[in-house]
DNA sequence: TTGTAGGCGTTATCAC
DNA sequence: GTGATAACGCCTACAA
């Protein structure tokens, strides 16, 4: 192993000129400096990280909490989880991998030993019982997510409510009059997961605005949920003109069920995903859907957390903040125009 | 922060003490014992890190490097990374995650930090150049995915020849004669992406031994390439009544097309996934597919580092093995017997 | 069975 | 602009 001694004898200097012209933290020559990196280059030093972390008290890594449930649509997770990694990257950062399994002791665990100097919680929910431990042991800490609560904390999510609003216009524009709105599993409302809510209910206040009527209906997403979901629909409200999906699952099996129930897309009924591009541009028609960044939604949090990790590190009150980002609407070619009442099957 | 020094002041010992009953490398009174670790719960002592690391010269911490290529099925890749991070966690270790964009310089960097004591390499090509690092750097690693020679590394990976030949077994089995195998697209086979070519091979060689006559065809998993393939499988081929599909992309898609065309699945042509069982039970019908398990895959390769750390530390040569993990055929509805020569459509 | 003390490689304070 | 040097918190021979 090469150590900052090695460096330091190589270049002809002390190792604290060696560890400054690494840092900048001090004024160098530049001939020392010159001297001294040609020197590093030579011999690949690479400074010791647990040295550096014990010297410097700080591990110049995040940890990364990520849930294990796979009723989050688990490629939008991952996008996250190296999104996370890369912005960390240009900020000299390493990010740990933390499975919320270890739950609330888990966020103790990496505080405690100085693993990490700060941590990223993914799959926020409303009263997330890993924020008390974050405030007791002053762990700073970005969520993805929005609690219910978020004083003292920095956050970061989509627009949920802004989404599903979007909708709504979108296919009241269009001329539709009836619509339903295909959600998640219940699981997913009773667990408080907050993004859910958000979108129907700002998806149903613009439709009370634009004068929509709308049902709303969970589904966990397998074709005989859908299956189920798809026919009480039709029984409930046949004049149904228009389909916005959150589930991502569930969007294969609605596209099938309304081909095999004799309706075209988008000509005898539109549909909006709540998705992101890539999948909505997989389906035959493509889909016009509602999409927010998932690698910013990571970037935006790796600032956030670097931004409370300096002030920490210069003993000021790190500032907190949400942040909401604004999702897109593409449109695509599964909405069109509402048919005339009494034209569809 | 709490120290092992306020542990031991606690506790009326040596902070030597509190050391070994932690780690357990020597032998300690049940009385003392039982003492240093009520005060290490009371108190909340974590030992520091990088501490513990400078100290010990190991960090407890793998990296784990994945693909940033989305042409692998993102869901795989993240139930491996879960599953790496729950075993590492089994044996004290936590994972730190790097992307393949940081190449071999990324693996040179670890190594040389000593910020982790082995790498973890996803998406393995069979020339792969961050292989010559770490031989050339003294890293240990385990591979998931096999190279073009596994001398002197750990490897497991899914035994993709099996798997390729379960099927043509099936297919022979119930009587199929014409079949098609919907493969990755071109740039996975170029690649050298070995996974692929394994499959294809193993399906051939098998279908050939059962008199099966098979066609090949790339496919990128969009829906119109899959319409594409489809065409054309039906223009060489039309008496083709058995379709293999290795990319989970093109699932959906040539069930569309076969139900448009007039085909019903079984009756009229059988379908074999190579997926994860999950996804296979989330089509109509339910698809019989054949599939290895991603979370042994993941245990399988953190077993092989820690082995490897476990020897490196006792200055032992750590022992190369690669593991092959069978893969299992589960028969759901996709798959029948074979109609009737001039029978379909 | 337990304690003492040296060292792991950096950073940062103090001195020049 | 540069050098010594004292922490940083833990591990592990070496002693007792």
């Amino acid at each position: 192993m090469v150590t900052i001694a090695d460096v330091a004898r190589h270049a002809g200097v002390s190792s604290s000129t060696v560890s400054y012209v690494l840092s900048g933290k001090r004024a160098i020559s530049e001939e020392t400096r010159r001297r001294v990196q040609s020197s590093v280059q030579e011999l690949g030093y690479h400074p010791n990280a647990g040295a550096r972390a014990l010297a410097a008290r700080r591990s110049h890594i995040i940890a990364l909490m990520v849930p294990l449930r796979t009723d989050v649509y688990v490629p939008v997770m991952m996008e996250i989880a190296i999104a996370v990694t890369m912005a960390a990257r240009q900020h000299g950062y390493d990010v740990l991998l933390i499975t919320n399994d270890e739950g609330p002791d888990g966020v103790r665990r990496i505080g405690a030993s100085g693993l990490a100097d700060g941590v990223i919680l993914m799959d926020v929910e409303l009263d997330d019982e890993r924020i008390p431990v974050l405030q007791s042991n002053g762990t700073q800490a970005a969520l993805i997510g929005l609690p219910d609560d978020p004083a003292g904390l920095s956050c970061v999510d989509h627009d949920f409510a802004a989404a599903g609003a979007l909708c709504a216009d979108h296919l009241a524009d269009l001329g539709h009059r009836e619509v339903a709105f295909i959600g998640y599993g219940t699981g997913v409302y009773t667990r408080h997961a907050g993004y859910a809510e958000r979108t129907l209910t700002g998806f149903g206040e613009r439709a009370a605005q634009r004068g929509l009527r709308f049902v709303h209906r969970p589904c966990d997403g397998t074709y005989e949920s859908t299956a189920g979901t798809f026919a009480r629909i039709l029984a409930d409200r046949p004049d149904t003109t228009g389909f916005v999906v959150q589930n991502e699952g569930a969007i294969g099996p609605l596209l099938t069920l309304l081909r095999s129930s004799g309706r075209t897309v988008p000509e005898d009924a539109s549909v909006i995903a709540l998705c992101q591009a890539q999948l909505a541009e997989q389906f035959a028609p493509r889909l016009t859907s509602v999409t927010g960044s998932a690698e910013e939604l990571g970037r935006v949090a790796v600032e956030q957390i670097m931004r409370r990790v300096t002030a920490a590190g210069n003993r000021q009150r790190p500032v907190d903040e949400t942040v909401l980002l604004t999702p897109a609407l593409t449109v695509r070619d599964s909405t069109g125009p509402a048919p005339r009442p009494g034209s569809q099957p």
